[in-house]
DNA sequence: TTCTGTACTGTTATTTGGTACAGTACACCT
DNA sequence: AGGTGTACTGTACCAAATAACAGTACAGAA
């Protein structure tokens, strides 16, 4: 789908992020600030190749005329939508583009913490909680949690190695932290994690990580 | 609501409708030469009436530099949003104004079948088909239903007879319908009507109507 | 009656912002 | 080897846009 340089995409989610922030679109000045050039015209450049491309519309002699095309305009107001997390793309926040499957109209606000996304549940692991497979989870992100609250984990998949959120409820004792589904049936084992063999602080050698904390959920069908 | 004036609620419609043509708000001269003012003036006391009752917000300095505060942002689409009903008012019907409590910025169209409204659940009654004191269940507006779904159903409060919401699961043999809590605590005991002293199928008579079907729920803490 | 708010006209200063032109450097394709 | 696209720096001009000041007129409230 995205025939953009890297540069290109950065600068027109820069464009996005900036409509939804402030309302109204960048100016030439705010792109090249934003990236640390010194001068307009590189921004001016990346504009017009972005435009040539068919992703935004350029209004000549219009202050701040840069208009979404298309499907690009839907997302203009994702104010109150959520974006709905599948799978993760290896080294990829977790809410970047990529791992977006769609966004869906509810309001971030009605979760107590608010959300900053979804998650459909699959799966049977969290059944005494009373969330069910196929729910839909809203996730309020943050990278630790209380003990005793249900979290959002990613951590790769034990046989595809693909990182994937799953839900359980953490414990953290010391070094030792365990991952707890909410099912009594024998198939559903707590897992156990040990930070003690990792250097100190270091998260970046353990496949694992807190996505965000378990805010609510939305069930679609009656 | 509005506490704007006739040509104040002009101006700011004009506004929202160039962000949704043009993608980006209006400068003070599009606004003027739009109602035929000779003077950007005008326009620019206009946006600052408007902003200081709380409907925009002008960011000082900026090119197109007005921002539609949120309340604003969302009467953009009034599509996307949802009723709470709280208690039903005697003789009114489930979704007129009055029973309102607020509306809830969720996409009617999540739910299956499709959500007319929502309703806060009290008391555990459901708890057995893991709706919980405190969820928001979508209903979808019908005004029968088949044996064995659950119901959004009005009747008088056994105590202070006035007319409220509950969800049973709904069964009918014949005259007779059931409305059966899914608790198999001993408090919780299904209620029997029986419509055979009634006159035909007229049911005004009768305290009890179906207001539409369970069509999935919403929960906001985590 | 005075004050405040609405609804404008008219003028001007100053900043913001778009855009053209002239370069440099590097990567990739043919 | 030359052309094309990306990714910038630097300068400059001028139109676009904000914003302030000084008015007029009218309507309703204190």
């Amino acid at each position: 789908m995205s025939d953009l340089t890297q540069r290109q995409t950065e600068i027109l989610d820069f464009i996005r992020s900036q409509l939804r922030e402030t309302g109204f679109p960048p100016t030439r000045e705010d792109i090249a600030r934003q990236f640390g050039f010194s001068s307009k015209t590189g921004a001016q450049d990346h504009l017009m190749a972005i435009a040539r491309k068919g992703y935004i519309e350029l209004v000549p002699g219009n202050a701040r005329g840069i208009r979404l095309l298309k499907e690009e305009a839907a997302e203009l107001s994702h104010q109150f939508e959520l974006p709905l997390i599948g799978s993760i793309a290896a080294g990829t926040p977790i809410t970047a583009e990529t791992n977006v499957d769609t966004w869906l109209r509810v309001d971030p606000e009605l979760f107590h913490p608010r959300a900053d996304f979804l998650h459909r549940v699959s799966g049977h692991s969290m059944k005494e909680a009373n969330i069910l497979d196929g729910d839909i989870v809203g996730i309020h992100a943050q990278d630790d949690a209380d003990n005793g609250q249900i979290v959002a984990a990613v951590m790769p998949h034990p046989r595809t190695g693909e990182d994937e959120i799953t839900l359980k409820r953490y414990f953290r004792r010391g070094k030792k932290i365990t991952l707890k589904p909410e099912n009594s049936a024998p198939a559903y084992k707590p897992l156990e994690i040990d930070l003690a063999p990792l250097d100190g602080d270091s998260q970046e050698q353990t496949p694992f990580r807190i996505a965000g904390v378990y805010a609510g959920l939305i069930r679609v069908r009656g």
